[in-house]
RNA sequence: GGCCCGUUGGUCAAGCGGUUAAGACAUCGCCCUUUCACGGCGGAAUCAUGGGUUCGAUUCCCGUACGGGUCACCA
């Protein structure tokens, strides 16, 4: 068979060499050890966890080298496109601080190894695939839907492999040139396939997060290009990671079984290979057993979740932090106050078996972080969150801004700041009592306080009650009333003798932080009663005269 | 089914031939405290399993079980 002939049949349009191309993207010129990674999200509109959990890996990998960090979109199968889904990624990855430094962007591409979406890159990939086929490591397929199915039906009867490899590629692979221009010229479709090599060898590749991989050597005709002249996934992938020149690929493990085709891929071409680093998958707790998170069935998986809830972006990170690098919790707790930027992310810190995805880890890492924050912080990014999710509570908190400041400010000073606030949606319900719109009672008062009791004690309480008082006085006064009232001043007092005692000064405060804030869980009493000022002290507490 | 990957408390995990088997979340108890929190202290709880190798295995090797991935003109 005449090889060149053939290539000339099937790629009659491509003038372009590999060389051509190889000019056309130098290598980089970046300092030894810097990383060029990447993501390669395909456009179906769904962004989920794992997309940013590799992306968190992909975007530490480079820019804590000096490298660089691309998005590049691998829109391959337009069966699958969803329209508008390139800019949900990029929305996505730039709600949760992902940036890149070339690719895709809502505007067009930019960087030098443009364009950077696979679609796009046709005729790049067709220079190889033409390339391949001039060596005779590549042929057109004619085999139809029918005829695989049949074969693979034949295969499973026989228990064998499926696919088409070996004499399972005879009828594919044995068409005369004048064949294959008879068969192009009736316009029947066909797939580019890469003729693999019947071989009992074995392949061996260093993954840098799981090692030594080992697996046999390819032996099958995979296909390189579709019927509409697009590549599969294994050819874009080698084509243009060598091209954009990628240091290291992140991707999930279910790639790893794919690796065959990959490695053989490059070996032809002559090409070195990036290393690679395969990703635990993330998992999820069901019942008693673990299993692989479900688009279906898991909400808590796609990225859009937990911008709902509220989780804010940096408590994601954090939180992906901390189960992609088992010694960043560490560090954590020994810097505080330092960015993530600054935590020395390593692969061979990484765990290889699929984490779950905890939630409750995830809120109390999301309260810590937002205990961290400075009030007006917490205020603008609480805000922007209720635009989008909350506009009635974003309302009021714009009609009181100044309250709102000083409620966040409630228990933030000092070393042990109050964590009150797990997510902005948990903020909205959290901070309702501070404003009469959304105030309401929640929780029953203590047995010890009927109605009697209540009565009494507030009125007492608003009689003597001074908004100017400063805490101390504030609460010596209620002391008193507590003591009048016959009930324990000191807690303790109560505990050893509850028969002298009507009840305690916890029933007490229990009380009138009920009557203040309408649950039994909330802030320190006299810091709330100045935030929301002496009219609203008044009118929520005659209520119960 | 073939090939591949994995398995330390409820969860995330450290560990790399000899450890009282770290730490974090959750849970329980106690302490601090006017309350709510925060914080502090402590408890309970783990090496899937059977064989080797070894003076000694959580750690190394083999088998078994269990979980996962993949076997497309999807990525």
């Amino acid at each position: 068979m005449d090889f060149n002939l053939l290539s000339e049949t099937l790629f009659p349009d491509i003038t372009a060499t590999p060389e051509d191309i190889e000019k056309r993207f130098p290598k980089r010129n970046l300092p030894a050890g810097a990383c060029v990674t990447r993501i390669g999200p395909s456009p179906t509109g769904f962004v989920h966890l794992g997309n940013l959990y590799n992306a968190v890996i992909a975007e530490r990998l480079a820019h804590q080298s000096g490298g660089v960090f691309y998005l590049r979109i691998e829109d391959t199968d337009n069966k699958r496109e969803v329209e508008g889904a390139v800019e949900t990624v990029i929305n996505s990855m730039a709600y949760f601080g992902v940036h890149f430094d070339e690719g895709a962007t809502t505007d067009g591409d930019s960087g030098d190894y443009a364009p950077y979406r696979q679609r796009q890159r046709k005729e790049i990939y067709q220079v190889f695939a033409k390339y391949l086929v001039q060596h005779g490591k590549a042929y057109p397929c004619f085999l139809t839907a029918e005829e695989i199915d049949e074969i693979r039906e034949q295969q499973t009867a026989s228990k064998e492999n499926p696919g088409i490899y070996g004499k399972y590629a005879e009828k594919s692979r044995g068409l005369t040139i004048e064949q294959i221009k008879g068969n192009i010229k009736q316009g029947l479709p066909w797939v580019l396939r890469y003729r693999g090599e019947e071989t009992n060898e074995y392949i061996s590749v260093d993954d840098a997060v799981r090692g030594k991989l080992e697996m046999p050597r390819n032996n099958m005709d995979f296909v390189l290009l579709k019927s509409d002249g697009i590549p599969t996934y294994h050819f874009a992938h080698v084509i243009d990671d060598h091209f954009m020149r990628s240091t290291h690929v992140i991707r999930g493990e279910e790639w790893i079984s794919s690796l065959p085709m990959h490695v053989e891929l490059f070996n032809i071409l002559g090409w070195d290979m990036p290393v690679y680093c395969h990703t635990a998958t993330l998992m999820k707790m069901d019942g008693t057993s673990k299993r692989k998170l479900s688009k279906r069935k898991d909400p808590e998986l796609a990225l859009s979740y937990y911008q709902q809830e509220g989780i804010s972006q940096d408590a994601v990170w954090e939180f992906l932090l901390t189960i992609l690098n088992s010694n960043y919790e560490e560090w954590r707790i020994a810097n505080p106050d330092m960015p993530y930027t600054d935590f020395p992310y390593s692969l061979d810190k990484m765990s290889i078996s699929g984490a779950l995805v905890d939630l409750d880890k995830l809120r109390d890492i999301s309260k810590n972080v937002i205990c961290h924050m400075t009030a007006e912080t917490v205020f603008s990014k609480w805000l922007d969150w209720c635009d989008i999710y909350n506009q009635e509570f974003a309302e009021l908190i714009r009609k009181y801004p100044e309250k709102t400041l000083s409620a966040l400010n409630v228990g933030k000073g000092g070393n042990k700041p109050r964590k009150d606030i797990e997510t902005w949606k948990q903020a909205c319900s959290f901070m309702s009592f501070y404003y009469d719109e959304t105030f309401e009672i929640q929780d029953d008062m203590s047995a010890e306080c009927n109605d009697e009791t209540r009565k009494i004690f507030f009125a007492k309480y608003l009689e003597s009650y001074n908004h100017d008082d400063d805490s101390s006085a504030w609460f010596a006064k209620v002391r008193e009333i507590t003591a009048e009232m016959g009930f324990a001043v000191k807690p303790k007092d109560y505990k050893k003798n509850p028969e002298m005692y009507k009840g305690s000064i916890v029933n007490i405060t229990n009380m009138l932080r009920i009557a203040l804030t309408g649950r039994a869980n909330a802030p320190d009493i006299w810091e709330v009663s100045h935030v929301i000022g002496e009219e609203t002290v008044r009118k929520r507490l005659e209520k119960w005269i």
